[in-house]
DNA sequence: GCAACTAGTTTCAAAATGAAATCAGATGGA
DNA sequence: TCCATCTGATTTCATTTTGAAACTAGTTGC
């Protein structure tokens, strides 16, 4: 599972990485989700991603070193799904991309509100968050994926995020 | 020419627009390389993009509105592509992107000599940068197109490109 | 008048995508 | 023990996208 080579420079390898549909959308459920199993990143997708796909771009994925993925004690047909240091020092390109798209695209406030706490809190945020990570993915991948190992970040992002939507749902009823 | 709104996550709206093989090549061909002309584009492509690809997305871009289009007045066949305000926003998204593939990907010094000088400068260089792109792309569009007027973060990058290029020839030879 | 240049379009084969069905082993409850 | 359900996928097949090459139609400069 090669990558094409076209040239060296860095934005066109990255985008021969990560340009295409699926793979940023993995990284971005895995890393903000923290959705560690197949059928997680399968079912919890919002963009629904169909089966096949996703298992083809995990297997790239892992091949091009972006995951790790290791047996779950808790169940010996289970797979966990681990973000490796190359894919933890994508938050800042997150951050950024997120913020662009906040700012051009037609996104929904609800899914924006993560985006919008990662550009206010900066680089000392995406610095804290990326520690978070190393922990969750690195350090600890079972106590991450089952929940004993968390992110203060993290809480904050989703706490954020479950907050507009409950507020943005009983606007609607 | 719609995007396909899968979600209104700032991620997946961007993935949208620009997460395929090829657009964000051209809005840094654009950016970086001043190509304003088809077949500028074409021709100094480093990744040799196919005729039929580059027209496709040219239109795609234009009616996202992320570049504009207009004749140019030197030839009656000739047109000229400017970025507009979204894609000129897009200067920290490639800084990143740039600072992120040259740690991970097996990039090429001469190419990513910019990408290295573009992390440095940091947001203050980013900001005189998009400056710049303002007054070639949006002020100016002939005179940018021409050479009229230019840009000092551009001279600069280009220089440090051209001299890396230079270097490593002549260790070749 | 003609070679070279302009911005594309056309054609067609190959590859990627995506939806749906399927699979085989593991687990948990009755 | 049986069976429904859950696990991470794979298979099948139609549709879409990509990419290389040839081609078009008009423009310019000599």
């Amino acid at each position: 599972m090669d990558i094409e080579l076209r040239s060296g420079c860095p934005i066109n390898l990255t985008m021969e990485v990560m340009g295409d549909r699926w793979s940023l959308i993995i990284i971005r459920d895995i890393m903000f989700g923290n959705r560690r199993h197949f059928r997680e990143l399968l079912t919890h997708s919002e963009e629904g991603i169909a089966s096949n796909i996703l298992a083809a771009r995990l297997k790239r994925l892992l091949s091009l070193g972006f995951i790790s993925k290791r047996d779950d004690p808790s169940h010996s047909q289970k797979a966990i799904y681990s973000l490796t240091e190359p894919a933890i020092q994508l938050v800042p390109v997150f951050a950024m991309i997120g913020a662009w798209g906040r700012r051009h695209l037609p996104v929904s406030e609800e899914l924006s509100i993560r985006a919008e706490l990662l550009e206010e809190g900066g680089p000392p945020l995406w610095d804290e968050f990326m520690e978070d990570l190393r922990q969750i993915h690195i350090v600890d991948p079972i106590g991450g994926a089952n929940g004993t190992c968390t992110s203060a970040v993290l809480a904050k992002l989703t706490a954020a995020f479950l907050e507009v939507r409950a507020r943005s749902s009983s606007q609607v009823s």
